[in-house]
DNA sequence: TCAAGCATGTTACAAATAGTAAGTATGAGT
DNA sequence: ACTCATACTTACTATTTGTAACATGCTTGA
């Protein structure tokens, strides 16, 4: 038996649990992780942006979060030695490819949870 | 002064912040949602086969994210009263439309968190 | 020279969330 | 009466997150 888990014997049914999938949504959707890398795409490409962009979002997480991504090739971090010190966040090809997700995810929102729509009820 | 939040001055540049996106993504992402969301648009529909298809969660988990997917309108729950008496859980029309964020993720993980993968290295 | 400030974190500790294991409820079967 | 099954709930522990204060290296102003 594989890695893969089926609920029916249907077989066009696709496995009901796949640990690449597990892996990446648990990645992307950690805790700040998702509006981080939403906010990247977007253009942020400091701790300082990053940081203003994100309400609500502390320091400690900030820097936890992008050592993850770091760790797992979705950013890389370049230290720039100006005065004061900077650090620039980019996202890899790794990370730019998320941009499908993201704008998945963006679409469902809107569609879904948008504050009020006139046209769409219960 | 609204609820998003402007990284550059660039008027074609995206806000780096939105409510919408974060509530969702949150939401998908919140640990084990995601392997649910995935488990249930891929057949299951009681609260066994989702213990089942999913390796290393809890009981007491999949009660809390069921409920915290049905306050959100994703899935509903209904039960029917057999013996032992069943609970049927399915999602929505708005937690079918997660079908595409779903498709996202999966295609992002294919490409990129594939196990080994012999044309693409670094 | 001394203090103050900025960018980017780190540390310490409290609060919230998740994991584990055992218990509950109802009715059927034996 | 006792056990089985499903679908939870409860009690307790471990891990993660939030908050706030501190550290570093260099610059500017008094």
């Amino acid at each position: 038996m594989s890695t893969m888990t089926q609920i029916s014997d249907d077989p066009t049914a696709a496995p009901a649990f796949c640990p690449a999938y597990h892996h990446a949504i648990e990645l992307i959707g950690r805790r700040w992780s998702g509006v981080i890398i939403r906010a990247m795409i977007h253009g942020a490409t400091r701790f300082s942006d990053i940081s203003a962009a994100i309400p609500g979002i502390s320091d400690r997480l900030i820097s936890e979060r992008l050592k993850e991504l770091e760790a797992e090739g979705v950013v890389v971090r370049t230290v720039v030695p100006s005065t004061p010190v900077r650090v620039d966040y980019a996202l890899t090809e790794k990370g730019r490819a998320l941009g499908d997700v993201v704008a998945a995810v963006a679409a469902w929102a809107e569609t879904w949870c948008a504050p009020v729509a006139a046209d769409r009820d219960a």
